[in-house]
DNA sequence: TTAATAACAGACCATTTTGGTCTGCGATTA
DNA sequence: TAATCGCAGACCAAAATGGTCTGTTATTAA
């Protein structure tokens, strides 16, 4: 539930390793597949719509590979998961002209989901690869211990 | 991707109804299946569980049915979706014990993602069930109109 | 007391989504 | 011109989800 997918992990695995390498630097898939014991094909597919969608630069010939297209600060999560799946969508009925929608007549849910669904992407696109990438470990392994959005949670 | 299931949808569309009910208006399954068009079955689950989770309140007999267990202030979205889908996790490698992960050992990116979930883990226990019901349609249509947390986002 | 009502419980199947594999093509350069 | 590497899409397997079916238990009104 919420859950982002693997190919999302490899994504954000991949640019991980990709932001390490010095400017300019080119990677192959399988140097990256072997760091992170990834499938090769699996990732192939992923850095292939990384590139297409301007996020990588590939380079089509012997001892090419991959790397950034722009700098790691100009890159958000968002992109990153729209790259690779799609788009970001909480809702069921995601973008509204889902014409099966047995509720769509009296749906009192629609525009609140949509509401929370804007404020998810609001942070996903907040947040940069490069700052993603320089995120503090967690303290204490609990999930509290690292929001940082001001004011407290009012349950429980 | 970042999809909610349409068990919690039901939940939130018959929360909304109940909570739309006079104080302590006890309605039936078929009741709220009929409104929204949801088979009675997969309803029957999904109130049951939000039952057992101390949600609603079940009364189990004839022109029985169910009520909101405490005020619908009280309730916050994380709770929910909780209750219906067990936890919220956008980690692939959910709760961080998942052995066969291949990349646990050299996983660059488990501690930001621990930080994503935990701030969408926060806006969704910050917001009560009242507060979901009563959100104001979004104007436009966009999500973008909708967002009202603070600054901008970076990118595009 | 009992029949009707409505929740409870869980096995079960169908559909969809996702993860992953296989096969072959295209570009570049040593 | 052959080796290396990305590109492309069909394809299959596994898992998650949505939904169905069968039967049981609690309560109450007749």
């Amino acid at each position: 539930m919420l859950k982002l997918t693997k190919k999302v992990d490899y994504a954000l695995l991949a640019l991980s390793f990709l932001s390490q390498q010095e400017e300019g630097q080119v990677v192959n898939i399988r140097e990256i597949s072997e760091a992170y014991q990834i499938p090769t094909e699996i990732l192939a597919k992923v850095l292939q719509r990384l590139s297409k969608k301007g996020i990588l630069q590939s380079h089509h010939a012997p001892k090419g590979g991959y790397s950034l297209k722009k700098p790691a600060k100009n890159v958000s999560i968002l992109d990153v998961i729209n790259a690779i799946d799609g788009s970001v969508g909480i809702l069921s009925c995601s973008d509204g002209h889902d014409k099966t929608c047995q509720q769509i007549d009296n749906c009192d849910i629609r525009s609140p989901l949509e509401r929370i669904q804007g404020k998810i992407m609001w942070l996903l696109e907040d947040m940069s690869l490069e700052e993603f990438i320089h995120s503090e470990p967690t303290t204490g392994g609990v999930l509290h211990g690292s929001i940082n959005l001001p004011g407290q949670p009012r349950y429980h």
